[in-house]
DNA sequence: ATAGCGGCCTACCAATTGGTAAGGAGCCAA
DNA sequence: TTGGCTCCTTACCAATTGGTAGGCCGCTAT
């Protein structure tokens, strides 16, 4: 059972540095001073070990990112969005491997169990529709803005590593301290601007 | 000379599509019915090809995203933003491509030439310090911005098709009904709100 | 003692990878 | 005609890929 937990993390890791082609079974399994052979023991195929390890972050996702007894405010989707924030640069490993699910999965899209963002997004939709000033809003609008918001931090969030390399570490120590109050803004964006 | 384009067009889509790792040379060539030979004639290696790619890129979005003599108004960036936002959608393979550099680049980030983006963002940032509304802000705030707003069209450009598959295709067709409006706003989020 | 079993190994395999070497077809100039 | 040049080919290669087959070791139950 702990083979199996340093197994997912090790390939976390490897595939969300370098992608599933990237990464190979080889590299992973030496990463835990195994053969490959035990990873294939314990998954069956390499495919599988990127299912198992897309299933757990799903997981965690569902259980960490949003409290499904949010308390009804005027800022309850502004403080989510907040959370979700944090919780995006603690994972760090996670939100990469969803970045690239998200550009490989336009191939095999067609095929099922790869919504893994699903439920987190109609979550995020339902927050807002509470939000009295949105409830006139079309559900277009709604998912557009929610869209808009993730797309903010989970690009920052996967971006910071060559920001640091293009400028420089202060400059994105700056960018990281006034992020969180930008993103409130962001989230607050009028409906009736 | 029309064969290096041709060369450079399947190269974009492939990697585009699968990643650098996931797209071999024989793929490519095939795609043009040459042997990959042809294209190592061209470009001596996969490296350099991918190189060229990302070179023909970043050439086409310094010609056409930017115009240096953008009219200095009010909602200068936002109409640069909404302007953008059109273009992403146009060349949806550059923006694929250059998020999958955006993750990989993480590795040789120490490499130079990579900084494909710098000038894009270093013109941004420009429109927006010389709006009224931002000229008291402190660059993080600005950079800050700047990468939240292309953070959503980026992010929205590229999931399009998984969105499709998760909702609907009418779904998807309401929310880019929507978002340009809804990016209007982000651009403009207060700075005094 | 021993049979079974999970966990991991060595040995091996076909397929695919990026890349080298060498040569041929077509063209143009001398 | 000859030589050279560009563009592309076939033939070949070592390395790496994911995966199969089968066996060894240590534990537990009988």
């Amino acid at each position: 059972m702990e083979t199996r937990q340093r197994m997912l993390a090790a390939a976390l890791r490897l595939f969300a540095e370098r992608g599933f082609y990237g990464a190979s079974m080889d590299q992973i399994a030496r990463e835990l001073d195994l053969t490959k052979q035990a990873l294939i023991h314990h998954f069956g195929t390499k495919e599988k070990l990127y299912g198992a390890v897309l299933v757990a972050i799903s997981e965690r996702l569902m259980t960490e990112a949003i409290q499904p007894t949010e308390v009804e405010s005027a800022s309850a989707f502004a403080d989510a969005v907040s959370r979700i924030y944090l919780r995006t640069l603690q994972h760090r490993e996670d939100t990469l491997l969803l970045m690239r699910e998200l550009l490989d999965n336009r191939r095999r899209a067609a095929q099922a169990g790869t919504w893994y963002l699903k439920p987190f997004l109609d979550g995020l939709a339902d927050l807002l529709r509470r939000d009295p000033n949105w409830q006139e809003e079309d559900e277009g609008s709604i998912f557009t803005h929610v869209y808009q918001v993730l797309g903010a931090i989970n690009y920052f969030a996967v971006s910071t590593a060559t920001l640091e390399n293009m400028y420089s570490v202060e400059h994105v120590e700056a960018m990281q301290e006034c992020f969180p109050e930008r993103l409130r803004k962001l989230a607050m964006a009028g409906v009736d601007t």
